[in-house]
DNA sequence: ATGTCTGTTTCCTA
DNA sequence: GTAGGAAACAGACA
């Protein structure tokens, strides 16, 4: 699942957990956890406050905070302590990730891996296949290292930004969007939905294209993120490009598309709105 | 049963 | 510098 849309959704999960002292952690799957042992990842967190997560690409980041300076009532004191030197719980989703809010009773699923206990409610990160999972960062500069290996995230970057990473190199443009060194954020299906809104070829060499479609090209990405994310996934409608991977028919053409894999993964596209 | 597919990433080879 | 394949994993599906 998880493409930006999908981990913005699983941000604003984790906003419930914000300011909520973390009571226990049960790592039910050492696997997943992949920077440390399972006692110390629990260790680490156990006792601090969640913060309010970010959202970079598809990695997503929860911050921690001490503990208010004991009780402080009447106040709505954000207290002293900022996120600055606290550990940070950073989140790759892989391909089946996801991050759900549960009541403190509700039975665990198979494939709950790690669960983060709060009073009153508990964060569960469920993945079937484990092809990524949470580490601890312990500083900031730790978590620095994850992200700085990230392009930009795709729903902030600017028109200029966006122009300059993508012709930075020459490969085709489909490869160049999903690359999250390039660009941080975009998937499978939301490139294939960018490139089609924009009426680009997906095989088209970034270094060829005008300025005219990059800009389109960027527009579009920015329109098709902000309605992904408020759904918290790439809708199946029919309006959309990814509504169609099954008949494989063009929803504004109704031309027979294309597909073909590219980098190992399954592109789809017009023939006739993304001509070469 | 066996093979193929999958919304991700990384490592290796040509 | 770039493309392609395989692997990590755990299924679903024909």
């Amino acid at each position: 699942m998880p493409e930006l849309p999908d981990v913005e959704g699983f941000r604003r999960t984790a906003e419930k957990a914000a300011h909520r002292v973390v009571r226990g952690v049960d790592v039910r799957d050492a696997q997943v956890v992949l920077n440390s042992g399972p006692a110390d990842f629990g260790e680490a967190l156990r006792g601090r406050r969640f913060a309010e997560p970010h959202r970079h690409g598809k990695v997503l980041q929860i911050p921690t905070e001490n503990p208010p300076a004991d009780s402080s009532p009447g106040g709505s004191s954000v207290d002293g302590s900022s996120a600055d030197g606290m550990p940070s719980l950073l989140v790759h989703f892989g391909m089946t990730g996801a991050l759900l809010w549960c009541e403190p009773n509700e039975p665990p699923h198979a494939h709950d891996r790690v669960v983060f206990r709060f009073d009153g409610g508990e964060l569960r990160y469920r993945d079937m296949r484990k092809l990524k999972g949470v580490r601890i960062a312990r500083e900031p500069a730790e978590a620095a290292e994850v992200l700085d290996e990230l392009g930009p995230d795709a729903a902030a970057a600017s028109r200029a930004e966006f122009a300059a990473r993508l012709t930075r190199t020459r490969r085709q443009v489909k490869t160049a969007l999903t690359d999250q060194a390039v660009l941080a954020g975009l998937g499978n299906l939301t490139a294939d939905e960018v490139l089609w809104r924009a009426g680009i070829a997906p095989h088209r060499q970034t270094t060829e294209l005008t300025r005219d479609e990059l800009d389109a090209l960027h527009r579009r990405m920015r329109s098709t993120l902000r309605e992904a994310s408020r759904a918290g996934l790439v809708p199946n409608r029919p309006s959309w490009l990814s509504g169609h991977r099954a008949d494989k028919r063009c929803p504004r053409c109704s031309e027979r598309l294309s597909q073909r894999r590219m980098s190992g993964r399954t592109t789809i596209w017009c023939p006739v709105c993304q001509p070469d």
